[in-house]
DNA sequence: CCCCCGCAACTGTGATCGCAGTTATCAGAC
DNA sequence: GTCTGATAACTGCGATCACAGTTGCGGGGG
């Protein structure tokens, strides 16, 4: 495992290139790699050297190591002098400990929301769009509107600092759990996501916290359950 | 409020040079930073700009650039283009916003400690440490006693993602809850840290999870309503 | 087939320079 | 005394270069 980031990791990320809105070179380069971190386009052990990002970015490697380093500093990627970046592989115990926070803090942000109430429409329009790209084997999409059904639900907890925290733990979980989304051969697997996001969104819809945590606390422990009987972690 | 870093509080962070274990010049000056951050060095508004931390360390900006991205990126810091980076000054709701996130987070380690139980001598003696600090009116003391104290709770609970999270909370939390400890003339309110402090203790010690929780909050609680009950917070 | 050595390429890190916007200070006018 | 404009200093950011350790590859020998 592990590979030197390809020209197709990257272009599934987005368009490279300069940011549009006068934002810096190097807070572009973050968001690029970020949602190739929170996409799965970089899966653990992938290595990213920064000059061969600059080149792909068409920038300097400056606006590259604040970025890569500010990802660093939340823990998502791993910097070792000398060696090329990679995306860590969490061991065994290192994937179970960050599960373990994920469910005690997501299901505290989902209770919030719940607690605090959501509107309908906007929630069930982003559950709809995880079971239609799941329906349509598109992996990519399905990637992507898992992220924003979970985050849609967080930002309604009302909490910057618990959604910093959320967006920390999913930068690191991000490259592995997106190995089980981004699978299609698991249909299984993907028809219990279905099951408990539809928990999860009914509950929150009527006011029901403890119901919406103990589905997005299954969603969270069927996908960790399903990682950990496969052989991709580090003894 | 706001200043400019002064010699004074970069002295009292500890003996500026080289790293003296082979790690590089920018971790050194992460550390150094980030003491000064959590030991209330730094106040809310202080300004440090790059070029004045490179000559007070001896280095060029290239590592403290590396450093204070990586601070930022953990929301210690706030970088702002073309202006010096500065420590931020939180809002009366980021301020709540944070302690109830810290409430959270640091009553589940704290009653992770006391489930998995902990030795008595080196918690009694970090307890005690904070106690002789006050009784001798050792602001400095004080306050990394108090910081070692919880530390040495939270790293019982045998999570380092819980422990990096809490971190996170105490890097952005440290230049205000110090300005608390680090002012000698709030007797009663050290007495309050003296008294959540050894229940929290004696509860750890005797196995009682949810006692121990319940005094650490309360300790939070009191600093946090001391803070609120003072105008030093943006409106 | 395996091991060792040498060399080139790779890699992050620190140093230096210059750019463009921001801030502070000073002088002059009212 | 107050306001305005000019100028210098300050500031982070990006670009480029060089250093020193790491990795990969090829060739030769056992």
């Amino acid at each position: 495992m592990g590979s030197q980031m390809t020209d197709a990791a990257f272009e599934t990320a987005g368009t490279p290139g300069a940011p549009t809105d006068g934002a810096s070179l190097s807070a572009h380069v973050y968001d690029v790699v970020a949602e190739m971190l929170l996409s799965g386009a970089l899966r653990p052990g992938d290595r990213i050297p920064l000059r061969r990002l600059a080149d792909q970015l068409g920038v300097s490697v400056m606006p590259i190591r604040a970025a890569i380093g500010r990802l660093a500093a939340r823990g998502a990627l791993r910097v070792e002098p000398k060696r090329a970046i990679s995306v860590p592989i969490l061991s065994r115990a290192e994937f179970a400990d960050l599960t373990r926070n994920r469910l005690h803090l997501e299901r505290w942000a989902v209770s919030l929301a719940a607690q605090g109430g959501m509107a309908s429409a906007p929630l069930r329009t982003a559950e709809q769009a995880f079971r239609s790209a799941l329906g349509r084997d598109d992996a990519q999409e399905a990637v992507r509107a898992n992220k924003a059904l979970h985050f849609d639900i967080y930002a309604a907890a009302g909490s910057p600092v618990l959604m910093e925290l959320i967006t920390i733990m999913w930068l690191k979980a991000g490259p592995i759990i997106n190995l089980d989304l981004g699978e299609q051969s698991r249909r299984s697997r993907h028809s219990a996501s279905l099951e408990t996001h539809g928990r999860m969104v009914a509950a929150i819809l009527r006011g029901d916290s403890d119901a919406a945590a103990d589905a997005l606390g299954d969603d969270i422990q069927s996908a960790a359950e399903f990682i950990l009987s496969r052989d991709i972690l580090a003894s």
